[in-house]
DNA sequence: TCAATATATTCCTTGACAGGAATATTCCTG
DNA sequence: CAGGAATATTCCTGTCAAGGAATATATTGA
């Protein structure tokens, strides 16, 4: 996994962003508002999802749209998958690993 | 979503570590050196990741045994989840916004 | 009991980053 | 063209987090 994807959603406002646009585009002014931004910090957040490849940009005469990106989220998703195998199987090799360590007497008992 | 998992996974040698444990638990000194990291930061980057609720430990003697912990894995896919949605659907409906803004002269053009 | 091993914790320093305020830029409208 | 709207950018400041080094703590073994 990529880690400017997690970077850029560990932010609360940005990861608060993101969640807002599964409705649909937005152009800054909104997001600051709906999110008591002031707008300057809404572009900087805007930038650095943007860079992160997470939202994409469609300027309008004076406004700039932006928009959703999946192809991180995919990712962030396919990299999930590989955990998925554990989700139900009960996990308790650990046991498993403890009773190894004792047959191999890498941990002395008494 | 919760931003501390987030958070936790955002740092590399975090992540690397939780894509380590994939193959079972593990005890700090295994870590720290299959990552080339000194053993107190292993241990602080497992002390975040503990509290973030991806790990959690097992007391052995001396030694302290990891193990990933899949809840915030799941919550993560969880959250995912409400995007699947738009994985293959086309996603233009910024034309129809445009439209609309069009429509309602919001935009006002010429 | 003393040394060694495994791990956690503390202190320090440095760099990244977020927010505030002010300013620049672009585009539209009167 | 002047003014206003929407957005980006810059500068500054404070905070926080990560790594290094040293030290503390606990457990085992001679």
């Amino acid at each position: 996994m990529n880690t400017t994807t997690l970077n850029a959603l560990a932010e609360p406002n940005r990861l608060q962003i993101i969640e807002l646009m599964r409705e649909g585009p937005l152009m800054v002014g909104e997001i600051a508002n709906r999110l008591h931004l002031r707008q300057p910090q809404a572009s900087k957040h805007l930038k650095i999802l943007s860079e992160a490849g997470l939202v994409e940009v469609h300027a309008d005469a004076n406004r700039r749209i932006y928009r959703i990106r999946l192809e991180p989220l995919i990712e962030l998703d396919d990299w999930l998958e590989s955990f998925r195998g554990m989700w139900e199987e009960r996990f308790d090799r650990l046991s498993d690993y403890l009773d190894h360590l004792n047959k191999e007497r890498i941990i002395p008992k008494s």
